[in-house]
Formats: structure tokens, C-alpha cells, sequence
DNA sequence: GTATAAACTGCATACGCATGCATAGTATTT
DNA sequence: AAATACTATGCATGCGTATGCAGTTTATAC
């Protein structure tokens, strides 16, 4: 007999629906709703019909975090990546995103700026169970790199090679042939003064490049006539120009620069053109590597060795998915061909 | 007494170590692990210590999915981004994820291209259990914010407005006073011919820059010269371009003209240079929108209207943190300043 | 018609952790 | 020394779903 005080407005907290709330609707039982939304499970086309029903009723949604906790697979795959001031790696992103969503996988993005940070990032990965990590430009490790193996998850190196033993798989385009191309389009055009602007001393991509450049120049009677380093960023690049080509005695400067990325290229073209006063291509040739948007750009119009993006992320998803599906698979190691972008930048045109 | 065959190698499916595990060999109870990871949670410094160091012997790791599952809270903020080629976005990503990454949030990225596929992107993502949503050039349909909202999850347009109704968070520049920056710059130096190359019609980017710029011109005593439409893609501002400027008649051409944002007006400067034969900023003065850091590079040297992307991202982050903890706020709608930033396309230098 | 296989369904349980509650222990006050 | 307050701890339960098992219905074969 007693009335109850009730507040006049109430926060309605609508509570998530759940599988239940379907199943009771439904008037199944719960079960026959996780078989509804189970791809391949048994349930009859009737019951999937009133569960569909319901569901749509109650505006219901599987919820993923239980499933995952169950399945054990949350279809998440981790990506780790330094800086994106460079354009090759935002285009990459990009595309390994929409690759992945393709086969119903989402992507869960980490920046990480040192090796240190990338460590302690990875781990936490690992508490989100993600089913694979691709590492685009950030190194780990190699304790890490295990610790992943060993919990079954997936690592694949993108553009870099491992460094970590055998139990991780990389995708990296063929550096060192790339290295041969580039030396290859300077000598042809007839330079006898080639320099050589590197990237990070150890990422293997730099070693690489620079390997097949000098190779390539050695097995033509040349060596590096000089070479500064610009550790892959932009300000270190342009230092690398001023080292490089600040001088007054035209005999003691290159004709010609091989830069280790795009990204770098195009600080060193700024560099020489509106600081030292050099033209490119007449007085400095200048290719690059990646072929980035930006290299196309008539600004630059520069030269360079274009990395196939898209079969790289094709090889990175087949991999992750086989590797996700059955992982006593070995660790694959992809190398994909690279091809030569002649621009202006190389004096074909302008 | 019968022999039970075993398999000489079996793989040790090594099991995720879970709390029980350390518990036991702790010799303390479950509750006593989970506090120990639970800040604030009461536990004796001894018991913490007996803890870690099963846990560490163990190599624990909690469970993040499991924890979600009981807090509701994941610790997640999704992303949603459409094109990554405009460079101003993965600027942006890249802090924001930092940013987050400091308050131990993480992002999941997601790239939709069309809204469709943006709505449904968002019920996964509400699947996963996100804390909250950032849009940074998706647009989304009112039914699925309205969802959102429902269902307490915060929601963040970033540098765009809500159309959405009053539930939805919005973060973005003063598009419109940078409207009124890149008339002033132009009326200026002197133009009296000035035309606009604009973004998505349907944007309110585009609205509020054109809205900003027309009045400016306007209470000059101006009209816009020229109109066309880029839709802030690199192919369609070159387009646009072509059309606005593809006449002999130089009377008719514009001396100058505001692009959307700087993404488009380098394909604009590219066209008229290259294919038109028109020199910036003799023939044509240009001024973008953004201030990407390729505005600055020498091939361009482009004037632009600056977004102070840190403020966009540190009051991103702050209503986010706001709303994730009390999720009764209204909704907020933050417009900041912006700069103009002069360079060689208006005719300052080179 | 019966025998057999196949498809379907519900029950019960587990995934790994956080948390309310009750109890035991310790510190502080009187 | 007793009374009080506070801190630690374990027990038990629940978050929302997937799945093995057993039982039931339906289809198919004979």
C-alpha cells in the first residue's frame, strides 16, 4: 500500500541487447541466435528467420569483445608505424586497411617513434588479442619478435627484412636491385660523379640500396664519389645536401645524387635548387626511391624506383591470412621486383 | 595397465597465462591478482609483491578483452578517415593517436570511402566496443550518429560541422574568417580578378570557406571572378583548373584564386605551370587552405590559411576524455583560430 | 511400415577478469 | 583493554557469447 517515490525523469541507460533478449523474443533459445550469426552453423531456415526477426526488432548486435574472448580470434590486426610525414606510408596504410576490411578484418593503427616505445606498444597489442601485426616501419626486439611467435600471433615485416631470427615474416620489395637500377639510369646518362645520400645506417632497406648502388657502379669501373647520410627524414636530408654539394670547386661535387627514399629526394632537390642555386637536372641529377605521389608532382617531376605497393599489401595479406588460419605455417620471406621511373629529375625531359 | 600411445612431438600450444595461473603460484586468490592491476584497488604492499612476482615468472598479461567485457570500457577510440592522400589527415592521425596513446587509449583506424560504407563501419565498430569515435573526413548518416549517441558512445567530427542534429561533438577551424584571410590576401596585392576552386559542394568545409571568402570579397566591392569545382581531389582541382584558366583571353582568365585546400591548389599550381604555361605568382597567384607541410616545400612555396592542427587535437582529445568519464555533457562544438601564412604563390618572394 | 542417417535444438559450461559482499586482520582511538 | 575504524582478502557471481553433448525432429532409404 505504501507508494513508491519514483523521479519524475530518469536517465534510461538503455542496457545493450543482448543474445538473450533475441533469443526470448525469438522465443528460441539462445543458442539458435549464436548459430544465426555463426557462418556455417547448424539452424534451420525457420528459426534463422524469427531470430533475424527479433534481432532486427531490438536493433541487436553480436557483441565482438565476447566473441572474441571465446573464439579467441577478435579480427583485428595490429599496424605499426613511425612517422607518416613520409607519403609512401599513408598510402600503404590506406590500402592495407581496405585490403584487410575486404576479408573482414579491421585494422588497429599504432604510431611508435622508438624501438623502446614500439616494444611496450607490442605487448599491449597482445593484451587486445589482435590475430596478426604488421610492422611498417617500426623495428622490435627480437625478445618481442618471439614473444609474439610463441603466442601464435603473426608478425609480418613490411619493407624491411628480418632481423629477429626466423619466426618472422617480411615483405619487402628487391632493394638491392633497386640500388643497381638507380646506379644503372645515372651511369647511362653518363656520369662519372655520383653520390650517394643514405638513409638510417641500419634499417635494411638503406644497407640494401646502398649494396646494389655501389655494386652496380663498382662492376662499371666507378665508386661512390661521395655519400652523407640523411637518416630518412627531411631536415637530416637537406643537412646531407648542404654536405654534399656546398662547395665552391664544381670538380670536388657530384653530377649526380642517388637518394635512398623520395621523401629525402625532394629535400635535397629544395636544398639544391633554392638553396646552393643548382638546377636539377643540369647541374645535379637527383633520383629517389618509393615513387610517391609527390615524385610525380611537376614540381619535382623527380626520378625514381617504384615500390609496387599494392603487390606488396597482396603478399602481406595472403601471408597473414594463411598464417591466421594455420599457424604451424613457416615464416615466408617475399621479395618483389621494382621498376625505374625516369623523370625529369634524370634529365629526360623537365 | 594399457599403454596409451602419446605422439613423439606435440605442439605445445602454449596457454595464455591467466590470472588464475598466477594466483596459485602467488598462493594468494584471483581477486588479489585483479586488484593488483586495478588502480586504487586495495591490496597490501606484500600481496602486490608476491603478485608481480608470480607474474613475472609466468609472463602475465591481463586480459584486455576479457576486462572489456566486464568494464565496458576498451580503452579504443576508433578513427574513421576517408582519403589519406590530402597529407593534412595523416598529420592528423598520427598526433591524435599520440595524443590518445598518452591517456593509454588506442586507436582503430578504420578508412571508409563513401557514407554507406561509413554507417556500416560504425555498427562494427560499436561491436567492438570503442569509447568513443573520431570522424575525420567520413561523414555519417543522422540515423547511425543518432545510434552512437544512444548507445553513450561520444562522437567527434573533426574539422568538419555536425549536420547531424546536437548530439554529435564537432572540432574544426574557423573556416570562414580563413575564407575572409585569403580574400584580404588577395584584394590585397591588388587582384581585381579573382577566382574560386572549391571543395565537395556538400562539405562544410567548402560552405564556410566560400561563405568566408565571397563576403570578404563582397564588402570589397568584389564578386568571385570564377567558379569551378575540385572536390578536393587532385584529379578534379586539375580539372578544375583546365576550365578556369583554358581561354587566350586573358581578361577572362583570374589573376588570382583561392583553392579549398592545399592538396587541390598544388594540383592547381602543377597545371597552370605545366600544361598552361602560366606562371605562379606572375600570371596567377594562388592560396590554399591547410598549410600542409608540402606547402612549404620549394618546388611550391604556397600561401596558405593555417589549421593549428595541435589545438584541433588537443581539444579533440579533451572533449573525448570529458565525455568518456561523464557521458551526460552536452555536446560541444570547439572552432579555432586560423593564420595566414604567406609565401612565394602570392607574390611575396621568388 | 521400420530402420537409419541427417539436421536441428536446447542445456550447460567455459572464456578471463572485476567487483559487491562478508569476514578476518590491523591500526587507531578512548 | 575494549571499542572503533579502516584495510586486506577470498568467495561467488556475472559480463555476452560459442560450442560439445545429448536429445529430438525431420528426411531418406529400404
Amino acid at each position: 500500500m505504501s507508494a513508491v517515490l519514483q523521479p519524475l525523469f530518469k536517465t534510461v541507460q538503455r542496457r545493450a541487447v543482448t543474445s538473450i533478449d533475441v533469443a526470448r523474443l525469438a522465443d528460441v533459445s539462445q543458442s539458435a541466435v549464436s548459430r544465426t550469426y555463426t557462418p556455417g552453423a547448424s539452424v534451420a531456415e525457420h528459426t534463422r528467420g524469427k531470430v533475424m526477426d527479433a534481432a532486427r526488432k531490438l536493433g541487436y548486435r553480436p557483441n565482438a569483445i565476447a566473441r572474441t574472448l571465446i573464439t579467441r580470434k577478435s579480427r583485428m590486426i595490429a599496424v605499426v608505424a613511425s612517422y607518416l610525414d613520409n607519403q609512401f606510408y599513408p598510402v600503404v596504410i590506406e590500402k592495407l586497411s581496405q585490403r584487410f576490411q575486404l576479408d573482414g578484418y579491421h585494422v588497429l593503427l599504432f604510431i611508435a617513434e622508438a624501438r623502446t616505445e614500439a616494444d611496450e606498444l607490442l605487448l599491449q597489442l597482445m593484451q587486445y588479442h589482435v590475430d596478426g601485426i604488421v610492422l611498417l616501419s617500426a623495428t622490435l626486439s627480437s625478445g618481442i619478435a618471439k614473444d609474439c611467435a610463441d603466442a601464435g600471433i603473426p608478425v609480418i615485416l613490411f619493407n624491411r627484412i628480418a632481423q629477429a631470427g626466423g619466426t618472422v615474416n617480411s615483405v619487402a620489395s628487391n632493394n638491392e636491385a633497386g640500388g643497381r637500377m638507380a646506379a644503372q639510369a645515372l651511369l647511362a646518362a653518363g656520369h662519372t660523379r655520383i653520390g650517394y645520400i643514405a638513409g638510417m645506417e641500419d634499417s635494411s632497406t638503406n644497407r640494401d640500396r646502398e649494396a646494389g648502388f655501389t655494386a652496380e657502379l663498382a662492376s662499371n669501373g666507378q665508386r661512390v664519389f661521395a655519400r652523407t647520410v640523411g637518416n630518412y627524414s627531411f631536415e637530416g636530408a637537406q643537412i646531407a645536401a648542404r654536405q654534399m654539394f656546398q662547395t665552391s670547386d664544381t670538380a670536388q661535387r657530384p653530377s649526380a645524387v642517388f637518394v635512398a627514399n623520395d621523401h629525402m629526394a625532394i629535400a635535397v632537390m629544395d636544398t639544391l635548387r633554392s638553396e646552393l642555386g643548382l638546377r636539377v637536372p643540369q647541374d645535379v641529377a637527383v633520383i629517389g626511391f618509393d615513387n610517391v605521389p609527390q615524385a610525380a608532382w611537376g614540381g619535382y617531376s623527380l626520378s625514381s624506383i617504384e615500390q609496387d605497393a599494392t603487390a606488396m599489401i597482396e603478399a602481406t595479406a595472403r601471408i597473414m591470412l594463411e598464417q591466421i588460419q594455420d599457424e604451424a605455417i613457416l615464416a615466408q620471406h617475399v621479395t618483389l621486383p621494382v621498376r625505374l621511373i625516369e623523370r625529369g629529375s634524370t634529365g629526360q625531359s623537365v
